[in-house]
DNA sequence: TACGAATTGGGCCGCACGACCTATGTAGCC
DNA sequence: GGCTACATAGGTCGTGCGGCCCAATTCGTA
């Protein structure tokens, strides 16, 4: 059973934000596309990209429970077929980069315009990958050694959400039962992997990221 | 020259990221609006305001050059008559109240449906005010002593964003020409006002209120 | 089984940071 | 002329923070 040009393409959108959610799907119905679902978080992503198995799927890295890059990379491994468009607010590299690794077939940042969706999400589809995919992978594939896979951690990611959240060290600590030696430690691991050097730039960086919610 | 109520509502959309303004132009224009201007920035928004006299102004509260807040004030001020709804990431009380005190007439968060922005706006024609606003406005007449107008001022922003982009306490006063101490006064200043006890809220307080960009 | 990664801790050091108090010049405003 | 707000700057004090060294346990996995 093949996909027939004609056959409209079966959308899943992955936003945390219901008025863009609801108003991009208005749109691409508009333009022809299959809106086949929508989902609120990261892990509703991943269930729904199973159950309803669509051609493309537009997600947002900024997401509760699991993050777009790391729902990506779930979705991808149990369906290596699909495709992946991301979504974000900002240019930033390393996320591009990430979620790249983690499988998207293309990129785009939240100012772009609707014919752009329209036009990467077709894209995606066809094979083809969006001009910032591109240069993302020509700049990994010429530096691939100076990231060296810095993956933040689960735990890295709890003491860096409730710093986000207002604890300070000894208050992060009490929270999740370790010393404030410990958290410190966890700290100097987020300093080297996020490349920054106190903690208002590692939250920053995570939120840039998506890893971390800004409540 | 009265208004008749079968003309279609002249809409401005202000929001900095082009693809909600685009798919929410589509879907208000399906709905019946008249989407009769866009605008990128705050600044934008107040001359667009000016020149194209909308009745409803949809007005994201972080926006560059002027933020969304400081832009509704300049709009009130010279068009009282003018109807604006303010559209938020996060549902901040502080920011609710600002919004309020800029002159609003409206509050969406942006998890909303298109529905009841499509409401809210009719609302704000109409008179009526959002649920959220009414009940906002509520614990601003209860309270209201308690916030006594902490206005963030022009030089404290310069500060924040200085951090926000990454600076330490030297950096910031190398910036800006200042000493390290001055940077610190504003720094305790800026943390009264925002209620943070250190750099790292004031900056994620800052970036919910929309006064600071996060690149 | 052995290796690496993650998580948990310890100690030490120096400085940056925030709390608190005071003070001066410069505006704008009634 | 006085009042208030803003921006500027100083001092002191305690501690939180980050850099850098190290080590134990528990995993998954190669």
């Amino acid at each position: 059973m093949e996909t027939d040009v004609t056959d409209p393409i079966r959308l899943l959108l992955a936003d945390d934000h219901r008025m863009l959610r609801e108003t991009l799907k208005r749109s691409m119905l508009d333009e022809g596309f299959d809106v086949v679902g929508e989902a609120s978080d990261g892990q509703e992503a991943v269930d729904l990209a199973e159950e309803l198995q669509p051609d493309v799927i537009l997600m947002d890295v900024t997401m509760p429970e699991i993050d777009g890059v790391e729902a990506t990379r779930r979705i991808v491994e149990q369906r290596p077929e699909a495709r992946i468009v991301m979504l974000t607010m900002h240019a930033d590299q390393d996320v591009i980069a990430a979620a790249i690794r983690a499988g998207a077939s293309g990129y785009l940042v939240k100012d772009c315009s609707f014919d752009e969706v329209a036009a990467t999400v077709r894209e995606a589809i066809s094979g083809e990958v969006s001009q910032q995919v591109a240069a993302s992978m020509l700049r990994e594939a010429k530096g691939l050694a100076d990231e060296a896979e810095s993956v933040i951690t689960k735990r890295e990611i709890e003491v860096l959400q409730l710093i986000a959240d207002g604890c300070a060290t000894p208050e992060v600590a009490e929270q999740l039962f370790i010393s404030q030696k410990t958290v410190k430690n966890h700290l100097a691991s987020i300093y080297a992997k996020l490349d920054a050097r106190d903690r208002t730039q590692a939250v920053l960086q995570a939120v840039r990221m998506g890893i971390v919610r800004l409540y």
